[in-house]
DNA sequence: TATGAATGAGGATTCATTCAT
DNA sequence: TATGAATGAATCCTCATTCAT
């Protein structure tokens, strides 16, 4: 039962889970959620064998998204402070659009439902990311750390950001760019 | 008179629910806390009027303890630094000795039964932390970001630089003490 | 689609609670009443909001259908003594025949949880009783009394007399003629 | 321990449980009922050993108080007319004057916990009252109907009056003077 | 005797999941 | 395949009653 045809459906699913679980916290029922996306209880175990298997799906997907998205139009050549930047930038305002995705993302970071698999999975698709903090943390301080540590970092600190910025959006202009300054000083130093 | 209300008991309750919800989650029952804390299910609501209270009380304590054991034997006429690095220090000692604290901790901390009020307790908890860290970023490149922003920063740093040390404790060490100087590096610049 | 909603299961619930409220009262459980029915825990909640809500609707009902049959076959160009004593016996024998009936309706009658809406619902529905008591009254010593007095005052023989005849079936049909007269008398006067 | 020394107390917690019971139903809790005492919860049970003795023993007790207080004055030598007025003005006078009992007391006459026994105590206390209804249907229409259900009927009329009469108090007098008549057209005819 | 802490058997309700249609 | 009715285990919480002090 695991890959049907219909994909709208599923997506519709998806994205019903993301709005609900923004919401409504990870307790939002898979009642609330088929009915949010238009579609019959009975329906979503048509798709998701299982509510963890919709969860674990869920969170791969925003988090493979928001990587994704966070890389699109990279400066090819440029210098990895450039390239971070630009990731950054990127980073927040895929954040700051889809505030439910990243509430959502937030909720599901945390979760006892989410297997290590899932974890895994995420690791592997922002390897890309992981190639660029390679290159900036080259040199630096951080350049003896586990790379996993360097990322959860980055991450955290990103985080941390966006969801202030989502909060108070005021003087979101300077936030990021201290956030930002800080960053890459806790990567590669000065 | 009768018999008087016995306080082990309530801390047996609190401890117990430490353990419970670090192993099982927030989802654990109050079931299986009263039996961990070896007392009848009924008991518990003797104690606590409700699960929400419970995590509530639980939360306060726990951040209250945290901040508490960090600051014991603050060297007082010192540099900010030195400071921090002393905060720092019996942080990750208190959180590495109690690991199903840090555990319960990061589960409350998320939660949507922690009330606002909760959250403000322990703000104010902590204020001794807040002032520590406003004299360290004093003339540094955090000085006009918001306090709040630079907390929060701040313990999400530890926060991810302590889980790691807990999954994998063996160049705990090295670990700590580049991520104390990442820390500084954020808050205090060079 | 999918399997319809059985219609017989709402009334084999209904009757199951009026069998267990008439024999446990209106602390009947509501797993009791769902096993009665033949039905799982879990269904009863399809059919019915909450369990005040199962009474509620459960009064209504028996009310409705208490003032129902009592008016089957009324005569209708008849006297009104004529027809009050065609109602009276009618009710009768619902009473006797439905003894559980008469009893759930009478916990029910008096329980907290029947809300004023449904007292009002079941007003509506016994109006044509009304006005058949407006009549029998008129020119008589109640004429000027309020009209909701005397339909409770004669509810309330009607309701008594039920209940001797229920417990002591022997001389029924001699009782039954004395207390008509009896609430001609009070109605109507001689 | 069915009947320790302190009378107060004893009384304290049967008043406070008609306070209760009047207010909150029969689900009132012992410990509602102990506080509104101003005793203890383990108390309660030293002067009853059980929740349903506790209400047995009020319903006995606030039954036996109305008949008690209906009878007070009661003209000797007149005749049973005269005599059943005195009784109906003290009855109402006792009811409306103390709302929370006659409250209490419906509550109670409806409960399955109230005992066969009970209700036998009540018929004894209450055969005073026996008598004079005795006395009055002599010769009348309803002569030959068990005495119980005279004497039921006659309560079940008067208890819708004086509900009627604490629910809208504007034209009590009225309407306790034509409730009369009929209650006397009920038993004694014409 | 008086107290109130302690108990644990329920009780109403929820919800992920199954299944008849 | 799609539906939503049906399920029943699991959950939080209540409360009459007991018992240590």
């Amino acid at each position: 039962m695991a890959r049907p045809r219909n994909t709208d459906r599923r997506s519709a699913i998806l994205s019903a889970a993301t709005r609900a679980i923004a919401s409504q916290g990870l307790g939002a029922t898979t009642a609330m959620i088929a009915k949010e996306a238009g579609v019959s209880n009975g329906s979503l175990f048509v798709y998701f064998d299982t509510k963890a298997a919709l969860l674990n799906e869920l969170y791969v997907a925003l988090k493979t998204e928001m990587a994704t998205t966070s890389l699109v139009g990279l400066p090819a050549g440029s210098e990895p402070r450039e390239q971070m930047l630009h990731m950054w930038t990127q980073w927040l305002r895929w954040a700051t659009a889809s505030p439910e995705k990243r509430r959502a993302l937030a909720q599901l970071q945390v979760s006892d439902d989410i297997t290590a698999a899932s974890h895994q999975a995420v690791n592997s698709a922002s390897s890309a990311i992981a190639d660029l903090l390679e290159r900036s943390r080259a040199g630096g301080p951080m350049q003896d750390a586990p790379l996993g540590f360097v990322l959860t970092l980055t991450n955290a600190i990103a985080e941390t950001t966006i969801d202030t910025v989502i909060r108070e959006p005021a003087d979101a202009e300077a936030l990021v760019r201290v956030a930002f300054d800080a960053i890459w000083r806790v990567i590669a130093g000065a």
